[in-house]
DNA sequence: TATAATAATTGACATACATCAACAAAATAT
DNA sequence: ATATTTTGTTGATGTATGTCAATTATTATA
């Protein structure tokens, strides 16, 4: 993890959270003079769960994981972190902590700003605050719709509906390279390491993707809709 | 339904919304002008999911069951809503639609507040924004944490957990009369009906419980705890 | 390059859980 | 009170999915 304060205000930053546009120019100077850039190799932890959340995260570079440490010593994925969006989580305005970890699935570059300055903005600009509680809510609708996902798919409509975030939400292509191990796909997908193995294999042989070494390709991207929709 | 606007101000409301105390007594007044109190029998469906929400709605009386319903007609509860809580689910920042479905449990009065009133509020009301945010974030957390328990507990473990959530959130007691079937009991902990008569049959057998037709008493409370927390 | 560690794959097996069917009990309507 | 529908209970059975163990591929390390 090495330091870098040598970049250009969040003004014209290109990868600023969309929030970020509800702020006057002063307003971004005062988040510009409380921020902190920070590097991470791949497989560094960003930080982690538990930890007392200070600061609110985003990427500028690179992608992360973000997991919750559950019971006996199983870990369960909750998506992957990319850039312009806010990673901090719900503690913010529960128990100022952080309710999950977070760590670097590439070489990923890390900004770093005070919470206390983003709640002060939350007190004084409304649509700030607005911009914030749309972005809190959409999280949520997703978790929503990730945990009904979980609790009446079956494995390959799980499975089929991860490659489908994967592709569409994250690499937004469909040919990408897999960054993540068959354990962590397990992980996201709620399900063992060795059935990942196995219905990637049926999705292989049904051409429905092309799964060479670190590459997927989806194929028939149709069908993988169908059986993630019809779980 | 019956409607009924004979109701004393927001002001001195003993159930009314935690958050509502970071407004005016003059903005409690637009509130109550721009209220609506109606009265649900038991079963009646208060909102469903998919229509348009333009009301908070706070229940003043009386339980309901808030629901997802899913892929092929199955239904996922996701809590029972009391008094004091605000009931309107993260559409209101994101598409303006209900993303569940409610609906009244025991005889019920509620009431029902313009969303676009609230949501001025956020605007020109720095606490109120403030409190609205820990609200959802704590709805959020519930739903990460449920959703962690699902994923990772055994059937006992989730049924256990609900047991407790009834007793310890709902209730507020460890002798209360289940209101929920066992069908109702198996959409809130993700299992079959008849996988909740089995476990339910089993904890009796231990003296975990006394389950007496709808009423329900925990015996012994710190085994339905180890249950839960162990899976 | 050789060696060790890690990850992927595969098959055999165990089991948690859902589904189905039959019936009893309770609630509701007639 | 009787009939009808809904809900609860139980056992038998099937299956989706996890676990374990062995083997091979891949990556990291000495």
């Amino acid at each position: 993890m090495v330091n870098n304060t040598n970049v250009s205000c969040c003004i014209d930053c290109e990868h600023r959270w969309e929030n970020f546009n509800n702020l006057s120019d002063e307003e971004l100077k005062t988040v510009c003079d409380n921020r902190h850039i920070a590097e991470f190799k791949t497989g560094e932890i960003i930080f982690k769960q538990g930890s007392p959340l200070s600061s609110a995260v985003f990427l500028t570079k690179g992608l992360a994981k973000m997991y919750i440490e559950g019971y006996d010593n199983k870990r369960m994925m909750i998506g992957i972190a990319k850039k312009c969006r806010l990673i901090a989580g719900p503690g913010t305005y529960v128990d100022n902590r952080h309710h999950y970890s977070v760590a670097a699935l590439t070489d990923v570059t890390a900004c770093f700003i005070k919470m206390d300055v983003l709640k002060e903005f939350v007190h004084t600009n409304g649509k700030f605050a607005e911009g914030y509680l749309r972005d809190v809510s959409e999280k949520s609708l997703q978790t929503f719709y990730r945990f009904l996902s979980h609790t009446q798919k079956k494995m390959h409509g799980r499975l089929a509906a991860t490659l489908l975030y994967l592709a569409d939400e994250i690499h937004e292509s469909d040919k990408f390279t897999i960054l993540l191990s068959r354990q962590e796909l397990g992980e996201l997908s709620g399900m063992a390491k060795e059935s990942v193995v196995r219905i990637l294999k049926d999705f292989n042989e049904d051409n429905i993707i092309k799964d060479k070494c670190p590459n997927i390709e989806i194929l028939n991207k149709d069908k993988l809709k169908m059986i993630s929709n019809m779980g």
